[in-house]
DNA sequence: GTGGTCTAGACCACA
DNA sequence: GTGGTCTAGACCACA
């Protein structure tokens, strides 16, 4: 489990841990029944509050990407990766219409645009990735 | 001078402004010494607060990107287009950062980034501009 | 618009608020277009934290059933009135087959149980209603 | 001795135990001089934490319900059976108040309400009973 | 230890 | 004035 917290980048810290939720369940690093790192533990790790990530793990229970096991904590519903998968194909491609509407409507040409995307894309390729959780890796009993 | 608002991206109003105005002047659709839209009427157009056109405008010419002549509007500085040339660059190749950055954390392979950018790209391609203002004096590129 | 919080009844504040938006809906005392009282004010007047009442909202959003409109406030969406009168019913169905499962597991039989409900519905039924906010009326713009 | 955990209605699990050894004392089925099952094997039963049937049982015993026989286990104290038919009625009654207010202040006429009664008591009438305890010992009713 | 809920108070963008 | 977000810290039920 990674994460990765922006902070002013324009996206709310709780959603940015509900998209990287559901972005480690789309790609099986998080499968279902599997146990998220507390709320507490975790936002001691991100250095956020407590209630920024009680929020976040909320929205993902009412997507019913994730349920609340009483006293043990919160599990990857069983049904979850399909809709992950959606969804993260859903939020990288509303992000990707943004930006580039942005760019087309700056006056840049889609030629130009592309080399700038086929740029980025070599210098960020190699090094994602970022902070470990101490992941509780262990699927629910 | 085209103004193409979108109210639920993130990005502040103001911001939203201040960007599109930078845009014109890189693009050459807003020239050194042209006058702006009044910010009574762009209001109007846009069907946002005054005080948001304000706003930006105040910040626009804290940049050095325009200037106030009494009783006349706010123009567009002499130096201003090499300026808002490299902040375009500076604004889309972050917000390309961003997401590309997004969708390589999100699992996705560089491939795959390329194909979503491409469709995107066609798609959005021709349809480009939106909301014109019905700018007070438009020499046009 | 009225509203009438039972602080210990089990049920949370927030689900309070969130039942009775809808069950104004459902009644057609609130409004699709209608405004909803600020959340600072409808704290004020149930004496409750500003917060509680944000997260009924939300969660009223994020239910379709109200819509927030940028800086003026939350106003109830249109399709909402049909939604609100399943909720309510079914709402109510849950809490009386909770209730009614206890009695019959209670070893009340089913006569006792009538009786108890016609007496409470004899002894309730005039008095209704309870605190009523300064409704912000008028359908919004 | 029958137990029916409902770990979604809001009602917390040792207040569930609480009322359900009453209700068992109030109908009999539960008698005076009677051993409870033990707190380790209730709990496996019911698939919940040992704790929180101690807590149960600390409060029946609080409230005079039980007693402690050192070595043997909990007891229903003699004078209980009265009492518990008093707490049963006011418990049964209570929980139809809270939900018949409910249903009024929803909008619902009493005869609605009335027939969403005798509609669920229909429905449960037969089927009560849930999941029965090994109980030590069972003169029954 | 876990989540659920609530309070108290802050700053921001927007009308 | 409005909502959106975040911080800080509390108490509860439960494991």
């Amino acid at each position: 489990m990674f994460f990765s917290i922006n902070i002013n980048n324009g996206v709310a810290i709780y959603q940015q841990i509900v998209r990287q939720v559901k972005f480690a369940i789309a790609e099986g690093s998080l499968q279902p029944g599997q146990l998220l790192p507390g709320g507490r533990s975790l936002s001691v790790e991100l250095a956020i509050n407590p209630n920024t990530v009680v929020r976040a793990y909320q929205q993902l229970q009412s997507e019913g990407v994730l349920e609340s096991l009483r006293g043990r904590g919160m599990v990857v519903c069983q049904g979850a990766a399909k809709f992950c998968r959606q969804e993260r194909k859903a939020i990288i491609t509303d992000g990707l219409k943004t930006v580039l509407t942005e760019a087309l409507h700056a006056g840049l040409s889609p030629e130009e645009i592309e080399d700038l995307v086929l740029k980025q894309l070599k210098k960020l390729g190699p090094k994602i990735n970022t902070v470990a959780t101490e992941s509780p890796s262990e699927p629910a009993e």
